[in-house]
DNA sequence: AGTGTTTGCTAACATGAGTTAGTAATTCGC
DNA sequence: GCGAATTACTAACTCATGTTAGCAAACACT
């Protein structure tokens, strides 16, 4: 029977206490320990390959040094997420550069409340990382109002609950200015899904604001809501063909979306970007290999998940996050559905 | 400040010892404890809201519940793959339902060795499913020699440690297989890799075999070899186009791939699946949506991530493992590419 | 030389459970 | 009615660390 290696093994081969070694290994600052003995200690750590027992640490210290990360997922709705990869690896590299490790936690949406305030509560974690917040959330409110740490990926208004999120403002103005750059007039809108969804909300306020902006008419007729499918996008979209003056661009919220509003043009027989110039949102990892390729917005996936490990850690860590919620700017990722490529030759 | 509840609140509150409380909440075997006692310590955390901190529960009984989740990707492959969040979905669902958490950690390929078995030794965690396993991982082969619980999600043959993986010789005859089924008789093959990938070795395998069974001649020429992305697929693809004798029907060995081959089929202005027929394999989450939908094998990623926690919390709780490699089946998914809805018709 | 200060270290306690060995009270067997 | 067995519990130890308070020796200062 091998026995574990202990601190109380490294503290009799070097030749000191216990709380020597303690204090060398962490490095406890005020602790005047010559050169000659923190060296006999690291040695003999080094020499034991001592490894700290994770469990005992945390108990002693009162901190696990793991961010829990709960994502409230069906099945299906993960069989649709295209992001979630980027996003738990940029969360994981930021949480390990910062000395923490990931616990991630799958919650179906239909699962009922008090699931997940206690992974802090049993102290597994040290805060958790909420992905697709809800209002009805009970459990959400229990734990931000408890004190414990929470981040959210996803926004929430008039919670203040600290958040990271993407400025889908700003992103869907960018994308409509885009179109309106190539010299569009007439140019519809595709949402993501019903408007109670924030993200879906706050697209077609950056597409007001761009045609706002440029001098050019809001029109109620050419917006249409999608449900996050490429059949609802097949669907808005075939009601704006049938409308008697025809948009000659469309902005859709989102690129999953998108394949369906494709996939309706190209049934009437009309091309893209000639007959109609598109503008995706998301850049999905396939977009760039679609017919014809997507112009789209691109979602800073990695970015966010690095951002919320980032803001957790720092609210763990003592500080105060009241306003420092995070807004990640998109960029423009241009291909050729939105007919550039082409107009750049002519001008 | 408030206080934490401890088990010693509890026993107070229910007027019994710590011991009993433990045993009780425990459900210990062999302790006989009256159902009136029992109930009175029931009542008491649950009035108290008892929630049994993890580490030193951890500490105490030297099972931590948490599974490591270790996935070797570079940040360009987690862009690529499209099916972390169902394998996720699937380990962290199994692991629950077992009474484990699941800890994810993200190791770029290109770290040093010796980064993950520490995660055991520390005590972190019970066990490790390891992702995209490599031969020249010398963690890897430490980790099992040392007798520590590993599973993998991926095969690795010869080595003897227990996997999780897709039987790709079958699912490779399926696909081929159902062309052959349809009347094809000149099928070619791209494949998703190279040989040195098992993955795309079986696939191979699979492909041949099926060709072989139904007395079809097994044809050098038609082999090409891809390298995950849709540009390989376009490159072969093109070089089987270019061949005196065409192929009718192609087997593409990966969607991702097939995006690609789709692409230079167009481009040669031949019609799918009427001048070409298409079977892809992976079934990613877009293959419903491309254009024509494409037929292809379903990658079953919710059941690996689920057999891979069944299989490694079996490990950790004492079964032997040696012969219980799991290889899961797969499906054949019907759509447009392959041309099966025309051949209906006419027959 | 004696008092105060710094240096270098450690004894002892805290963390919150699980678990073993054992004890007092009750019941059983005859 | 008395020893044996059972019932219902608990004292005390264990796990592996972090941390506080304090001690002995060396040194500094007048």
């Amino acid at each position: 029977m091998k026995k574990r290696i202990t601190s109380k093994d490294i503290a009799d081969l070097a030749g000191v206490s216990r709380t020597t070694v303690s204090f060398v290994l962490n490095n406890v600052p005020g602790m005047r320990i010559p050169e000659e003995t923190r060296q006999r200690v690291l040695e003999a750590a080094r020499r034991l390959d001592y490894q700290p027992h994770a469990a005992a640490r945390s108990m002693a210290s009162g901190r696990t040094h793991v961010l829990g990360i709960v994502v409230r997922q069906s099945i299906e709705q993960a069989f649709a997420d295209l992001f979630l990869p980027q996003v738990l690896l940029g969360l994981a590299h930021s949480a390990e550069e910062r000395g923490y490790y990931t616990l991630f936690r799958a919650i179906d949406p239909t699962t009922p409340n008090g699931v997940y305030s206690n992974l802090i509560r049993q102290r597994h974690v040290d805060g958790i990382i909420l992905s697709g917040p809800r209002f009805d959330d009970q459990d959400l409110l229990y734990t931000h109002s408890a004190g414990l740490p929470i981040v959210l990926m996803g926004q929430l208004p008039n919670i203040g609950i600290p958040f990271v999120d993407v400025d889908n403002v700003g992103g869907a103005a960018k994308a409509t200015q885009h179109l309106i750059s190539l010299g569009h007039a007439h140019i519809a809108i595709v949402t993501n899904a019903p408007l109670e969804y924030t993200a879906s909300h706050d697209r077609l306020t950056g597409y007001r604001q761009a045609l706002l902006g440029a001098g050019l008419r809001y029109d109620e007729a050419l917006v249409r809501h999608a449900d996050l499918t490429p059949q609802g996008g097949q669907r808005a979209m075939n009601e704006l063909l049938a409308l008697p003056d025809r948009p000659t661009a469309v902005f859709v919220a989102s690129d999953t979306v998108a394949l369906g509003a494709l996939q309706a043009i190209r049934n009437e027989g009309l091309h893209i970007p000639q007959d109609i110039a598109v503008v995706g949102y998301d850049d999905i990892p396939l977009s760039a290999y679609i017919e014809p390729p997507l112009t789209t917005m691109r979602l800073p996936a990695y970015g966010l998940g690095w951002e919320a490990a980032e803001m957790l850690v720092r609210r763990i860590e003592g500080e105060d996050l009241s306003h420092a919620d995070v807004l990640l700017d998109m960029e423009l990722v241009v291909r050729e559905s939105c007919g550039a490529h082409l107009t750049r030759r002519t001008s």
